[in-house]
DNA sequence: ATGAAAGCGCTAACAC
DNA sequence: GTGTTAGCGCTTTCAT
């Protein structure tokens, strides 16, 4: 009866070595990298019990014995009122990809703000976490760090307390080249709008500005309300302070499409009357009309440095703290010109 | 030295029993919910000395012992051509969240359509799966499914031989409704245009036509290639053949929109001269000009539905396939309106 | 080169 | 009620 082979039970490494009548332990050793110290006779008995029985490892247990999960958590803010969602998508893939080839599984979880705490950052579960960072100083993705939990951000270089590791994007320069391609254009009176306070892009807006011997204007918030509204409400202050404005720096794409919205309501022509740039470069912006010109942010590279680095963390390979700020890239499309006048 | 407990180190179970001078049994009784059988001075002895501790339970010596993972794979296919990239994003989300409010993690996958296999797919890591279709007939999903794995599609329904278990929306309907609201504006000239063949979207627009009296046009494919020239190409056809076409039905937002581009640098007025219809609402089709008609997914109930079958599924709760279509709403905004004459 | 045995941290049957 | 014990499936000393 021992002979027979239940082909219904999923097979484990014992059934395995019992069929090829070697013990677990060769049995384990072959079917793991662990290639020497076998005969290749027993090699091969155990490889063909192995195939015959369709034996597959079990690799919760395999974790619990090694004492690793090989599994990265990835954190999204549920809030994402400033992050574009389609940021998070691309970001969300690259780094799924990225930890997939260097054999990761990525355990995802969306973070409630009101109670901060996750499966994808239990120490239990993962090895490390990617946290994305809400970009504000009571990011609740900090609540998420613990001793044991080799963690990196996206995203928070620019807070005050920044994060131990991080990756980001230079969103000061990004947005001082934007301010610079449209001084390059001829325009003098540009505006800087942003849904909820930028302060470092105001910064590289402001620089550039001054760079030209420009005054810059003071920053403008849309916040919280219905968008189209604010963004209207926004522009009419910008209007009224500024008159001879004829072209505006968003801080995001998204608002800068409100933007246009809200201008060509008024009667504005973009770019002829009004030049727009935006920054982040989502999907949208290269499919309305006109396509706008952007800041695009390097996901993928952002990814990549994120996931390796983390992994160097868990793996003890490195234990200095890692800042990188990885600069944007300007995309000229069709909603800037030269001012008219 | 037996006092001393060491900080560092991460307590088991067996510390906490230790420390309690209880069995671990007696333990793991009380820190689980199997509330009952254990006396109240032990139960408040063994919760001190757990607090004390900092004792977290492991999560996957639980799971190895339960013989479970409480995780769900979530594969997401890697060729998104036809799926919009928001639409996903927004369906992650709802599926973590369902997920999560059932206590059950999620391992995320991006399926390389070349090689048919995903972590988020395997038995020993996960306890059930939810994949996406592409609703292709070679859609790489397929060949995830697996005696041992129970899993449920998103979309799937109307494949010649569909998934055995699956939640879709009822992609027929919501095209026959969008293309009635263009008949009843008084269009009688209606095109239909979609980026890959999409013979049901198709059928419903057909039907409802019918169903008017009036004659379909056969379906406009964009085809791989630019998309810009591919919808202008696909928009000459249109125009050569019928003239007097004064609405689009689109079968995704994003042809829409390309549409309303492709239109406009004609020199036609949206919705003045055509109006335009897409499918899915995504969320750039509320912000563009003109904002756009369109139909909307139920995404949370398609993620919530899926979810909850897939844990009874699990369970064993049930067994009868699950085959379920859910409505759509048709969202009215600017890119419609009654034809000019 | 090979196998026995202990152990990863937890749960659950079974005695007491 | 409570504790002992035997696993879950795998890895890994440590003898042989």
């Amino acid at each position: 009866m021992s002979s027979i082979t239940p082909a219904k039970i999923k097979p484990s490494l014992r059934d395995v070595a019992d069929a090829a009548g070697v013990s677990r332990s060769a049995a384990s050793l072959v079917l793991n990298d662990g290639d020497i110290r076998i005969s290749d006779e027993k090699r091969k008995l155990i490889m063909d019990a192995a195939r015959e029985l369709g034996y597959r490892p079990h690799v919760g247990a395999r974790r619990l014995s090694l004492q690793k999960t090989d599994t990265i958590g990835l954190v999204i803010p549920q809030d994402l009122s400033r992050l574009s969602q389609l940021y998070l998508f691309e970001l969300t893939r690259h780094i799924t990809e990225a930890a997939k080839y260097r054999n990761y599984d990525i355990l995802l979880d969306f973070l409630h703000p009101a109670k901060p705490e996750s499966p994808a950052a239990d120490p239990t579960r993962v090895d490390g976490a990617v946290l994305i960072s809400t970009r504000t100083a009571e990011d609740p993705s900090f609540n998420l760090i613990q001793e044991n939990l080799p963690c990196v951000f996206i995203g928070g270089a620019f807070l005050d307390r920044p994060p131990e590791n991080y990756v980001d994007f230079d969103i000061k320069t990004g947005t001082s080249e934007a301010t610079r391609h449209l001084i390059g254009l001829g325009h003098t009176d540009i505006a800087f709008m942003a849904g909820i306070a930028s302060p470092v892009k105001y910064s590289g807006y402001a620089d550039a500005m001054k760079e030209a011997h420009l005054t810059p204007q003071k920053p403008r918030v849309t916040g919280p309300g219905d968008p189209d509204k604010e963004t209207s409400r926004a522009l009419e202050a910008v209007f009224n302070e500024h008159p001879n404005t004829s072209a505006i720096v968003a801080a995001n794409d998204t608002l800068a499409i409100r933007l246009v919205k809200a201008l060509t309501k008024k009667g504005m022509l973009i770019p002829n009357d009004v030049s727009v740039v935006g920054f982040d470069d989502i999907e949208t912006s290269s499919l309305i009309m006109p396509s706008l010109t952007t800041v695009r942010i390097p996901m993928k590279e952002l990814a990549v440095l994120t996931v390796n680095h983390l992994i160097d963390l868990i793996r003890e390979k490195r234990t200095e703290p890692l800042h990188e700020i990885l600069p944007t890239e300007l995309i000229l499309r069709d909603s800037t010109r030269s001012p008219r006048n």
